[in-house]
DNA sequence: GTATTTATTTGCGTATGCGTTAATAAATGT
DNA sequence: ACATTTATTAACGCATACGCAAATAAATAC
């Protein structure tokens, strides 16, 4: 019924979803530099739309451009990682404290308690890539109830500079059970309006994952992904 | 002796730079649309640089780029104002507790110290436009000892989305005694270690500014600037 | 006089071209 | 053999050109 968003979209920002696909996949490695005229070839456009996309990923944290030297696609190294988890730890426990100040009821919930019911679920199913998905669903509806737009817009950014670092190390951490609890907490303390609880939980959520993160980072060698 | 900024900026980068001061004088008042031929032809160069300075301007939510519209300068509004506070206030407290944490030297903070006593000299002086400046050097200096350069970008990001509205209301506001008490007791906090209090009374400093600011603009219509 | 169609203008999106300059290779001297 | 200079190449920064679509004006119909 409803498609959304209409192919009708300009070249620049085909330019920006493709580069950013081929960033989170992985085929465009951490460190690699592509020349503006390359990435126009594969993407049958010319340099034009390829620079503008370049220039807003750049401001994004996601790729540097160098003159001569290339697009480059930003690695994040263990510090980038504290840094951006410092800010995300931050920014979403405000969100779930103003969330919890806004007096929703259970119905405005729905979309977070069902990212956690797929998280259990995905858990019992031993499913890791639905687990992150569900994840990731769960983060971005917290921060969305917080009414902060533009803590929407950080968070989404700093998620996406750790994408690589969450795809690569999803299998080698252990599984999620205690996070899971963290969550049905701040969900619960949410929906009582808690605002204390909520951030507090929250936080303490995100700094948990912040270490276990770079522990996991640090004794697989993984200084730069 | 070293001229930092060696005159060989790029045209974008001058556009970049044209622009931001065109915003913050006021000539290109909060609202007003301009088509890119003016702009470009404003500041004697092509379309293309003035496109890609508005694309870095656009990420950083100083314009909106409405095809056939013009480049857009976004006002910022009371509700705007409180979501840039409220991230301000979360990210500067952390930085303060961080810098509280690093065990600084007297040494390594002198610059923060110069600023507060500029702040009582201006404050004495009664020069309210050098209170502000160096109002701004403490604050920048502050996110700089929290060593984090995620926060330092995204608090002068939204610095610059508030610059207009306090100009605006530099001189409409009380003086700024009771700031400089606060900013002197979290200089205290940090050179003393104390990373709660740091953080707990740079927050409740930027909570105060926050409603203040928020009331000001109330109180004198200005919803939109 | 209002509504609908048609014509015209205007601004943008994108392709293309070119001069500049950094990076690399070749050449020359020591 | 190594250092230094010179030549060559390549990539980018920016200007320019142009088609397309949206916005505006003009024209026609009712």
């Amino acid at each position: 019924m409803k498609n959304l968003d209409d192919r009708v979209l300009s070249s620049t920002q085909r330019a920006v979803q493709s580069l950013r696909e081929l960033i989170f996949c992985g085929e465009l490695p951490a460190g690699s530099d592509h020349l503006e005229a390359e990435l126009a070839e594969r993407f049958g456009m010319s340099r034009t739309p390829v620079r503008e996309a370049a220039l807003v990923l750049e401001s994004q944290g996601l790729v540097e451009m160098r003159p001569r030297k290339g697009i480059r696609i930003l690695p994040v190294s263990a510090d980038d990682m504290r840094e951006i988890y410092d800010v995300l730890t931050e920014l979403e426990s405000l969100a779930a404290q103003q969330a919890a100040l806004q007096g929703y009821q259970a119905s405005d919930l729905k979309n977070l308690e069902a990212a956690i019911n797929d998280m259990d679920d995905a858990i019992k199913a031993g499913d890791l890539e639905a687990w992150a998905q569900a994840d990731d669903r769960f983060h971005t509806e917290l921060v969305r109830l917080g009414k902060n737009a533009r803590i929407e817009a950080i968070v989404a950014m700093m998620s996406d500079q750790v994408k690589r670092a969450r795809a690569l190390t999803l299998f080698m951490r252990p599984l999620p059970v205690k996070s899971n609890e963290d969550h049905r907490m701040v969900f619960e303390a949410i929906k009582r309006g808690d605002a204390d609880a909520a951030h507090r939980i929250h936080k303490s959520h995100r700094q948990n994952a912040k270490d276990m993160l770079i522990a996991l980072l640090r004794t697989n060698r993984l200084s730069r992904i």
